[in-house]
RNA sequence: GCCGCCUUAGCUCAGUCGGUAGAGCACCUCACUCGUAAUGAGGUUGUCCGCGGUUCGAUUCCGCGAGGCGGCUCCA
């Protein structure tokens, strides 16, 4: 994605003291500098430097180049907001993945036709060549100057504990109070509350785009009032800017709602409910066959298959513990088995039943159904459990983040000693099952303890973590940490996988847990004759199915391959008199498991091959007058090529072989 | 849940400044029987998301609700 290539350094003479930093990189002969690196810290350009200090040049194009240039066209953006719409309080406005945003409070939240216009605006602003001029003020200058603008002030008061997290060191993280004013000549025309650095002048902004308005939450939280945020996006060179809004539409056109509606795969009626999807047989053999090769690899691997309900009374999951802290994530209970007397007083009191919102409790009741040996550990207990969560109604989002779905979840009991084999196996199937579905290009993450909410002793925190450590380490991918992301319960790695176009999604998720074994009261008896608490692993590799469906229908674009694909074969007579020949092969490739149709509508042979082209079927067998008088078919692949007078019987042995090597 | 936008045929979308609607594709019928991404002609299809209000009259205006989209917050 970026540019970078060996910035230019610079140790600054003494005759070289007192000018700019940008005066020395052109100086140098350095052209791509959005910004200057000065003793490692960014600086502006206009930043004057001392004898020995040491000057790096930081290209447009890389990461810190490109975050300068997205805050400085944030600040262009607010400055356009404001000549437009006078009176709009400033929020904050820093640098994002692929742009950056601005927040404001106007007096009336903004339209498309406002949007425009304020894009418009920026690029007047932007011809202008305002320059950015940085100048430190004392904290008592800048509540005066700052005076309208409430959540500034805010910021200001916040100088001293400003965090990461909310955005808000943009503006005031550094260790003085500055102002960036916006000249034009010498004239102020405009200023913000900022930390820097800025790109010299608005006109060196190369290339923007505003995206969007949303809302959101002043700082982040809930609690405070809902701000009316631009999204723009901005970049080194019209071509990377172009490049980016490709890469939009590509991802526009592959996603998953749209291909599943499309293709026929899947939907989501309304009678039923919000997240609440239904699979069309087209979506619903891709499943089958995702499913069924989980199934072989995890027979493979040792897990035992069991199956739980979908209902449970409430005590189970007092006893997990989630009725406590996750209640609200659950759909309510249903209340059974209530005896009212004629006078509605109750005779005998119910129960409260509830959808499970994970497998773990019962998986647990499983384990503990009857004494258990250390000579059955590690003991796999595997299924696809189906499960609901009352994700809230703003958060719903296709098969990504559906109320109801289908995990592939397994819980494993194991002794200390065999947790380490015990993941580092589990790792290199996940990661081999994965590739088996596609996916090539991957990175770990583990989240280890938040030092506030845990629970379990530090020395077994300590260890399980280390033991994660070791066994990410040794798969060879990169390994990122995610400090405190773990839950209360354990630490845990998650692989992310990239798709076709380059976007991460969080795949399986492999997490110790140190709590539920001592809520179930989970025992084995050891070699020794002794009582144990086994460790316990939840493993779920592709999450969910649904969201698994998703993702491999974005990352193939719906071109599922041809082990996955609903329809892997459609025969194409060149007239209708060929029908009989093409069915007669369909049947050979059924009889060899294989999902064959005949187009035997009266359309033309080219509106058939352009009607399985666009169900982006993988192989088409065309017949006619010179392929039957051969004994063969005209093989066509997806992508356009063909190969001519295939025997019938090596096309089928072709199409056999292809869908058993999952290609 | 919060903010904004949206909801018209199976799909994508026009349209009605308040007088109950249309295109393309899909689907159906007929003709065509054709060699590599759309043969032609004809036809069917709508509680204009639902409920209430205003009105002589509401798909259109207002309110409430449902669903969707984009974010925010959340994601055990």
């Amino acid at each position: 994605m970026s540019t970078d290539t060996a910035p230019a350094v610079l140790t600054v003479t003494a005759e070289q003291a007192g000018g700019t930093a940008g005066e020395l990189l052109k100086a140098a002969g350095v052209k791509d500098s959005a910004v200057a690196r000065v003793g490692g810290e960014l600086r502006d350009l206009a930043h004057v430097v001392a004898e020995g200090d040491v000057v790096e040049a930081v290209p447009y194009g890389s990461e810190d180049g490109r975050a300068v240039l997205r805050h400085s066209a944030a600040h262009v953006l607010a400055q356009a907001v404001q000549d437009l719409f006078p009176g709009t309080r400033l929020g904050i406005g820093p640098p994002v993945k692929d742009g950056f945003y601005y927040d404001f409070l106007p007096e009336r939240p903004f339209t498309p036709e406002d949007v425009a216009a304020i894009e418009k605006r920026m690029s007047d602003i932007v011809r202008q060549r305002q320059r950015f001029a940085r100048r430190v003020v004392t904290e008592q200058d800048a509540r005066e100057e700052l005076a309208d603008e409430p959540f500034k002030l805010e910021l200001i008061g916040l100088k001293a504990n400003s965090s990461e997290d909310d955005g808000s060191s943009v503006e005031v993280g550094g260790g003085e109070l500055t102002v960036y004013d916006n000249l034009v000549g010498e004239e102020l025309v405009w200023k913000d509350l900022c930390r820097g650095p800025h790109l010299p002048t608005t006109r060196d902004i190369p290339a923007f785009r505003l995206m969007r308005t949303a809302a959101a939450y002043w700082r982040g939280d809930q609690a405070n009032p809902m701000l009316q945020r631009v999204y723009g996006t901005a970049w080194e060179s019209r071509d990377a800017l172009k490049a980016h809004l490709t890469m939009l539409e590509e991802a526009e056109k592959r996603d998953h709602r749209r291909l599943g509606a499309e293709l026929d795969l899947f939907s989501f009626p309304d009678e039923i409910g919000s997240g609440l999807a239904v699979f069309h047989p087209k979506g619903g053999v891709v499943r089958m066959a995702m499913e069924e090769y989980s199934r072989r690899r995890h027979v493979e691997e040792g897990y035992d298959f069991i199956s739980t309900p979908h209902i449970t009374k409430g005590q189970l999951f007092e006893t997990s513990g989630h009725l406590e802290w996750y209640a609200e994530g659950m759909y309510p209970p249903m209340q059974l088995d209530a005896e009212l007397g004629p006078d509605g007083e109750v005779r005998k009191p119910g129960q409260d039943y509830y959808l499970k919102p994970m497998n773990c409790p019962m998986h647990n009741l499983v384990f503990r159904s009857r004494g258990r040996s250390y000579r059955e550990l590690p003991l796999r207990l595997f299924e696809f459990g189906t499960v609901y969560r009352y994700e809230k109604s703003g958060v719903v989002h296709g098969l990504t983040r559906a109320r109801g779905f289908t995990q592939d979840d397994a819980h494993i009991y194991c002794t200390r000693e065999q947790l380490k084999d015990e993941l580092s196996s589990l790792l290199t199937f996940v990661l081999g099952l994965l590739r088996d579905y596609g996916l090539e290009d991957f990175y770990l993450e583990l989240s280890t303890k938040d030092p506030v909410k845990y629970v379990g002793a530090d020395a077994t925190w300590d260890e399980a973590t280390r033991t994660l450590e070791e066994v990410a380490q040794e798969s060879g991918l990169e390994l990122v940490p995610d400090p405190g992301g773990a839950a209360f319960y354990g630490p845990k790695i998650s692989v992310q996988a990239r798709d076709a176009i380059g976007r991460t999604w969080q795949m399986s998720t492999i997490q110790l847990d140190f709590n539920l074994p001592e809520r179930f009261e989970l025992e084995y008896q050891a070699a020794d004759g002794s009582r144990q608490r086994p460790v316990m692993i939840h493993r779920a590799l592709f999450g969910s199915i649904e969201r698994f469906f998703a993702v491999l229908l974005e990352h193939y674009a719906g071109a599922f391959p041809a082990w996955l694909a609903p329809v892997q074969v459609v025969g194409i007579p060149v007239h209708s008199d060929y029908d009989g020949y093409l069915l007669d092969i369909a049947k050979k490739l059924k009889a060899q498991g294989i999902r064959v149709e005949v187009d035997t509508s009266d359309d033309r042979m080219q509106k058939k091959i352009r009607t399985a082209q666009k169900a982006k079927v993988p192989f088409m067998l065309i017949a006619g007058e010179e392929d039957i008088s051969k004994g063969a078919v005209s093989f066509r692949y997806r992508d356009g090529t063909q190969e001519n007078g295939v025997p019938v019987d090596e096309a089928v042995a072709k199409v056999v072989q292809a869908a058993e090597d999952r290609t």
